[in-house]
DNA sequence: TGAACATATGCTAATATATTCATATGAATA
DNA sequence: TATTCATATGAATATATTAGCATATGTTCA
């Protein structure tokens, strides 16, 4: 098998939509700052909404779209509730981004 | 360096636009399918209309979104006009995505 | 229990996006 | 050169998405 025949068989109309849903995920320049910021690990609300400067309710909604995506999970710790990302795939996939739109 | 400290710096706002335009690219299941009907190879236009049965301005559209994204490359042979992947991280991407949802 | 803090959520307005229709462009050929 | 075939494109419409506001929910602690 060549470089890059990677093993992608036929996808079927169902597979195709949770695919792309999959990337609508990072098809917005705010949920890529937030997943960005969570590289470095566990963050709370107010943390995040201050390094990437957004406002608490965008960043909330945004956290609720990453969380049905399934790219970020949470738990709370008394009043503060800390997110951190749930799935191994997210570095790698923004990865393989920055490496395109690098060339 | 661990398994998944691929080598994320510092992202610029520039860069984040580029990021997440590129995604965009693939947060859309028609542009999907024509990419991946294009792992098999070169196709015109009339044949990837057939492949993923959407009528031709729809793909034209999205071909054009497609081209400027530099996601596919064009010639022309005759009438006929020949679309290819134009990128070797096209396949990766969608595979890592794949892998992603098959979880 | 009620104030203060942290986060979530419903609604809305602004904006972006995808598809379709009608038509334009460009190439081949009778 | 008029017609046909292949593709592109502009405009209109329908739909989705985002951010912000106001407010609700849940937690802590005085």
């Amino acid at each position: 098998m060549a470089e890059n025949d990677y093993m992608i068989k036929d996808l079927d109309e169902e597979e195709l939509l949770e695919l792309s849903d999959l990337f609508k995920m990072f098809a917005d320049s705010t949920r890529i700052k937030i997943l960005y910021d969570l590289f470095d690990g566990e963050k709370n609300v107010t943390e995040i909404c201050e390094d990437i400067e957004m406002n608490q309710s965008a960043v909330s909604h945004q956290l609720k779209a990453l969380k049905t995506g399934k790219l970020i999970k949470s738990r709370r710790e008394g009043k503060a509730i800390y997110y951190s990302l749930d799935d191994d795939h997210v570095k790698t996939i923004i990865a393989m981004g920055k490496e395109h739109i690098e060339e």
